[in-house]
DNA sequence: CTAGTTGCAAAGAGTTTGCATGGCG
DNA sequence: CGCCATGCAAACTCTTTGCAACTAG
């Protein structure tokens, strides 16, 4: 079922650069300027190798909404962004983490009850940050208008 | 900054159908097909439309990844899909509700401390479901076992 | 040597935009 | 009547695929 996988430096290369930066996510463009020196050369060939390397557990293929494209991190050992969640803010579109506090709870409940073994680092949690959710609710309030 | 709109026949056709399909997302191409009655005809303004409406809190584009395009989703007033997460396994793609027991708590942890209202209806949770964590971890200790 | 990999160009899918016409207010 | 909305076609972006040359094992 799974092809066989030649070791070959271009993948590898693309598989380091990634690993070494842990907390980032990249579109396939940056990767290739980054491994390629150039966003244009040999593009076919990374989509390629980052679609293999995504059927592995080491990286993982995000979606960009707001580009309408991909994004690739390094999800793989020693990495620590499965230990937190993200959450992102649908007004103001920010991004903040989120510390362990009670997101281990929940994790721990999840996999009790429901034997789901959450994946932190591959979930973002939508809502409305602080500020966006009071001047959401002054506007309902106001009813200024609709 | 918000442009005037108009209430037109088209919108309204959009905004009713989803509404009258609240746990459902749709692709563009099927709210053509639905609305007007061929997956082709309009479809740019139809595009033009759902750009319009997930600017409100009514509706929310979402994303497939699978099939590569967005999806379009009712969750206004009187949905019940904010009240409850979705759980994805990463492995065999199912989808499953999760019933509101943890969530509540998770969701009141993260407006108390954090001032960050989520919105279960628009948040997937990412992970592993029983069975695929169970063929993993098996995978996983197959490496030293055979 | 054989099968996987690379690189370029071209195709493909989904979405957006230009422009003239139609419709709401 | 002004301005927004519509509809078609063309353009655009990101991603995938075809094919010949290359390379790891």
């Amino acid at each position: 079922m799974t092809k066989k996988r030649y070791h070959t430096k271009g993948r590898e290369a693309l598989l380091s650069y990634l690993r070494e930066h842990p907390d980032c996510q990249f579109s396939a463009e940056e990767l290739c300027l980054a491994v390629n020196g150039e966003a244009e050369k040999g593009k076919s060939t990374v989509y390629r190798q980052l679609n293999q390397l995504s059927e592995t557990y080491a990286v993982r293929r995000f979606r960009d909404e707001e580009a309408g494209r991909n994004l690739y991190q390094y999800v793989g050992e020693g990495c620590d962004c499965r230990l937190h969640f993200h959450e992102k803010c649908l007004q103001c579109g920010r991004i903040e983490h989120l510390d362990c506090q009670g997101s281990a709870a929940f994790a721990a409940h999840l996999r009790a009850e429901h034997g789901f073994v959450i994946d932190c680092g591959q979930t973002m949690l939508y809502g409305l940050c602080a500020e966006c959710y009071a001047t959401a609710e002054r506007e309902r309030g106001g009813q200024a208008h609709a």
